[in-house]
DNA sequence: AATCGCAGTGCACGAACGTGCACAATGGCC
DNA sequence: GGCCATTGTGCACGTTCGTGCACTGCGATT
């Protein structure tokens, strides 16, 4: 039965071997429609390890599964939403019963299935950190690229924790994915004294990261919504304190990109909490040019809503609750 | 549980719908990685015909899954074959115990799942027939195009019976497939007489089929060879005779595209069948920006080899064991 | 040289899946 | 308007699949 010539000299999976036997167990399991058990006997391994074959060939993307929509140009939802905020969308399909935390979740899941389509080899990617970037990391399939560099967006320190493990594991997801290079910045979400932040802007280390930011091919976020019953990490993480909020307040912002605020006309002059943030001025995230933006759950509408008003964005992944809303004028 | 607002008003899958409902379950499947119970709850509908939905999602290209080597350029037999005959190969692994049917059965699959990435809107699709595109076409996934047209590259007339609905049949599948305009080509497989073809061919009709096959973009055939355990359709359908078969001995013919012959060496002129046959005159045939050439098992090496020296060939589909016999030597 | 750690394996179990069947609804045809 | 053919559906069954667990053998570390 077993053909034990298949791969003469690997007593046990050698680390070449490993993707070798993925990819001729996916063209069996996918091409061929060939049972496990069948392609088991054929590999002379046990049916559970092709199992665990085929798992890997997926996450790897060596199996690269995507899905097209039969009428030109996506759902109707997707058409409207492109239309009227000239932003290309993906909506998640999903009932109106699920909960905020699986709406996230599956969200971040089709994003991070998507987005490897966006990268390529030589790229610099941006990413942001957050809840939903956090589990959208978790979900990355990775791509065989060369010569990527993944890039920090904004800071993660604050008061209580460094959060640079928080951002980092992010970061470094990002990283085995894509086969890069991880840029950190290593600065806090926000400073106290915008002094200190213009000092630290001079600093060589800090002018290296932000000259990386400079050349992004591609930026990844969320964005944040002071309304989220699922409080959006910047507002419920301590980054903030009670007169940063009213500042805020006063200067009618109405959410935040990489900890970069905005208001609901998509402007963002002269809020005073942007003197002390760490993400890229909005002026300079416009110039990269393709920006993704995930968001899961309608008290994320008026935030979104504006960030595409500022012309922040060029796709968007968002649940069915959400799009709807959007569009509903 | 179930979100009965999905999809407002279809009482029992529309046409329309049943297209919308594929593409809503294959995100959930293979993007949100929901279960297919999971899904039927939210579809309102039972797992079985989640289960159906995916399968026709698969069969009808909104689901596209495709492999791809981790190492560049493919497996090293399929490197070597590209170096050797300039031509770009594919090759289907299998063990060498596997039996001439099954063997053709898979690579016939993997040929029908990897066509759709040839073939655009547009394209006129030149198909030959036989056992090997039989198989094929009965696995091909639809894609959705727009004018496309699919011609038959040669007759299917024998002494005994039309030969029509075999020939149609495939034709009609790859039509069905690509949503393609189908240009039969009713004359049979090899005439009497060279006389008659002639003025055949001079016919309106018969013309206006071999203008259409001038302007292929793709032509999608098998390769005969007189040695095969499972004979070429060509050779035991009855289509030539005693005499023939000593005439295209005589010619030192190898083997076949499309009923017409070629010698070890890729030659092809006085081979006398070639006055009778009707497939396109392998010039012609060359002029073909891109001719997948599908075959299974070691018996077609020789036909295969001589094929590629003929240049007729740009991709082939083989399996393994074929794959290695023609890097043999 | 002996030990540790870890990646990879098969087993066995429960969960998830595909499909033949009988039935219901629909749309076309007399 | 009633009939039949066609298409889609849920049910139930047997099959196929994913995964926790205990185990093995290799490479690195001391």
């Amino acid at each position: 039965m077993a053909d034990l010539a298949e791969v003469p000299s690997a007593p046990r999976g050698g680390r070449r071997g490993r993707a070798a036997a993925a990819l001729a167990a996916s063209q069996k399991y996918y091409m061929q429609d060939m049972t496990m058990e069948a392609i088991a006997s054929e590999l002379g391994v046990s049916r559970s390890s092709v199992s665990r074959l085929l798992a890997y060939a997926r996450e790897s993307g060596i199996v690269d599964i995507r899905i097209t929509s039969p009428v030109e140009g996506g759902s109707a939802l997707e058409r409207e939403i492109r239309d009227r905020f000239l932003v290309s969308a993906h909506v998640v399909p999903m009932p109106s019963t699920v909960s905020e935390v699986d709406r996230l979740e599956r969200v971040a899941m089709t994003a991070a299935r998507l987005l490897p389509q966006f990268v390529d080899s030589h790229m610099t990617v941006g990413v942001a950190w957050g809840s939903t970037l956090s589990a959208l990391s978790r979900h990355l399939p990775s791509k065989e690229l060369h010569n990527v560099t993944v890039v920090q967006l904004n800071g993660a320190g604050n008061m209580q924790t460094t959060g640079i493990e928080y951002a980092s594991e992010i970061l470094q997801r990002f990283g085995e994915a894509f086969g890069a290079r991880v840029q950190q910045f290593p600065v806090p979400a926000f400073f106290d004294d915008p002094a200190t932040r213009a000092a630290m802007w001079r600093e060589r280390s800090t002018r290296r990261v932000l000259e990386i930011q400079a050349r992004m091919d591609l930026a990844v976020f969320g964005v944040g919504s002071p309304a989220a019953d699922v409080p959006s990490r910047v507002y419920a993480g301590g980054y903030l304190d009670r007169d940063d909020f009213r500042s805020l307040a006063e200067d009618h912002a109405i959410g935040d990109v990489a900890t970069v605020f905005y208001r609901a006309d998509g402007t963002w002059r002269d809020i005073r909490v942007n003197a002390r943030a760490t993400g890229p001025d909005l002026e300079r995230l416009r110039r990269v040019p393709r920006r993704v933006c995930v968001a899961a759950g309608v008290h994320k509408a008026a935030s979104l809503r504006s960030a595409m008003a500022a012309r922040l964005v060029t796709d968007v992944v968002v649940d069915e609750a959400l799009a709807r809303d959007l569009v509903a004028t």
